[in-house]
DNA sequence: ACGCGTCACTGACACGTGTCACTACCCCAA
DNA sequence: TTGGGGTAGTGACACGTGTCAGTGACGCGT
């Protein structure tokens, strides 16, 4: 039983069976040198000496090979990876994101690191951390899906890893953070509402899960905006199907609302479409503004009216994940994007 | 120089510095027993009996170090890895892939797999082949991005890849391959044009990079389509812009067309919206029907119609990685995911 | 003949884990 | 006392890599 080496029924004995993954001792016995020259020659170590003939010799055999070296016993001994963590968003993601995530991937690809995007659905956080520090990364870029606690930071900490960076609507102690100025997109919306005149501004909260953690500050920042010039805000709960939408525009004669900020451009298109297939003028009785500036945005008759949203570039955070890895960053950051403007189309 | 050991200005000689990451080892320490037992332990090794109170002393002493295993040693000695590898795509993707790859991540976590979403932008197959290659992991899944050669394939199996799988236009040598039924799709919305009338239709070719792999075959099935009926097709090249779209429709009554089918719901929104300005009633002139069923696409008057794509469940994936990692899948393996189906609503 | 320096390379260790073979101990029957 | 068998655990090896210290060969000046 023990001897259930994969074997193929290889009629020659001579050849090699091969059938294993090669390792560098493989390649350094077919170039007939040692194992650490092969590691030199392939690391391209510049310390060591090797000369020509023998460098090419090695690639040759590492190439007629097939060899690949192993990543975990790299990690292993190097006693840290160059692997950049990126815990994956379960929430549908639109071009923005995806947009960054390219960006970003490709910045940190050329600074030599790897980045991985890691499911973590539905895990505590203390649980998630774990299981991100299993891998000793080098950085985890937090997007804001799995909350950060400060006991998840001490566990990534105690694993080695360098730098801990979130992306969401507050700061998480320990990390540097960088703090979408959630607030201020309402702020802005609704801001710009009651320049044009409107008082009863309604502000719509998507029911789906996950997206809280946006709606939620975008909401206050709606409503200290309001407080501020004596307007009123009122929350409406919408989730995202045209049952919900047309049910929403049924009851708002009774609102008496001469404005909305839909949280979003998909939200406001929805809704926006409802409340004139139940007879309401837009913007004559009701102004729509929704955010993200979505091209689809402009195909609505009256064009959508949006908060377009300044994220940070993808190659600046990677600059960022860099410095924070090799300790030039300091200790904890707390950087404010701020920057959302109002682009003013048809709706409003 | 060489005792640049991190050390803490720590005052008290007693306490351990402790600023090393926790092995095993420490823990056996701590809790005073071998390595092995701690191994034992904690990965509920059954085949071992070890005593309650010992394993509930290993237990205590892992909690207060922190201690969190270090993967890549796991693999390294495990000789493989339970990762499966998903090659990330750059292009925008729709919910539909959101929600795909979720129930994915899900199932094979319930499985015990680690999902890994591994950047590899702009590589060629065989470079890309080679890095992913390098996190020996136990499975492959690639959804189209980059394409699968079989010499990628053969460095793949070379470092211990159980399974590679490809779910795309057509089938990959070597692989287990699902074959989305692209040209069908084109096929289904073509006749579903010919049932209704229409005689000379248009196919918006997507002028951005990276969806050429669908758009052909789409283009491609349309054209077989319309050939059997003995109808006419032109293919559209469009890019997603207003301007584009713009462009496209004010050179549309010299085309005398009289259906068209978008690749996209969202392409669809673009150019019937920029027809309608244009003068070109539709359905009535023109009738148009896209793809994906997006909910936005109801909300344009008319609404749109639209082809359905049944796409694989991530359920059901899982499981053949699973199968396809312990071998009960069988070599290579051709399925084609077929099950396009016209919901038609106002626009055509 | 000797010392010194450079060149080109190698031997050996460490990284953290899982697991196999083995042992020390105790109990019970012969 | 011996033998056998079960319990509770341990010692040691292997996985594949990077790198430090060391080594033999050779050239050169005295």
């Amino acid at each position: 039983m023990s001897q259930s080496i994969e074997q193929p029924a290889d009629g020659t004995p001579g050849r090699t069976p091969a059938r294993a993954v090669p390792t560098s001792a493989d390649v350094a016995r077919l170039a007939g040198v040692s194992r650490a020259t092969v590691s030199y020659v392939l690391n391209n170590t510049s310390a060591v000496r090797i000369s020509e003939p023998t460098r090419e010799r090695v690639r040759e055999a590492a190439r007629e090979l097939g060899y690949v070296p192993h990543a975990a016993a790299r990690t292993l001994r190097a006693g840290h990876s160059r692997m950049v963590l990126l815990p994956a968003a379960h929430v549908p993601i639109g071009p923005l994101y995806s947009r960054f995530f390219n960006d970003l991937q490709w910045a940190l690809r050329r600074l030599d690191y790897t980045v991985v995007q890691y499911g973590s659905v539905g895990l505590a956080p203390e649980a998630a951390a774990r299981a991100w520090a299993e891998l000793r990364p080098a950085a985890v870029v937090s997007t804001g899906e799995v909350e950060v606690t400060p006991e998840a930071v001490e566990i990534l900490r105690r694993s080695g890893v360098k730098a801990v960076i979130t992306i969401g609507t507050r700061d998480a102690d320990g990390t540097h953070s960088l703090v979408l100025d959630q607030p201020g997109v309402g702020a802005a919306a609704v801001e710009h509402l009651i320049a044009t005149g409107r008082r009863r501004i309604g502000v719509v909260v998507p029911e789906e899960p996950g997206l809280g953690m946006f709606s939620g500050p975008r909401l206050e920042g709606a409503r200290r905006a309001a407080g501020a010039a004596g307007a009123t805000v009122v929350p409406l709960p919408l989730a995202y199907t045209e049952e919900s939408a047309e049910e929403l525009a049924a009851r708002w004669p009774g609102l008496a609302l001469d404005g909305v900020f839909a949280y979003n451009d998909e939200y406001a298109m929805l809704l926006m479409r409802a409340l004139q297939d139940a007879g309401t003028d837009v913007p004559g009785e009701t102004a729509v503004v929704g955010a993200d500036d979505l091209l689809l945005g402009r195909l609505l008759r009256p064009r959508l009216s949006t908060v377009r949203i300044d994220m940070i570039g993808g190659h600046e955070l990677a600059e960022l994940v860099d410095r924070a890895i090799d300790g030039t960053a300091g200790g904890a950051t707390r950087r404010l994007l701020s920057g959302s403007r109002v682009i003013r189309r048809e709706s409003s």
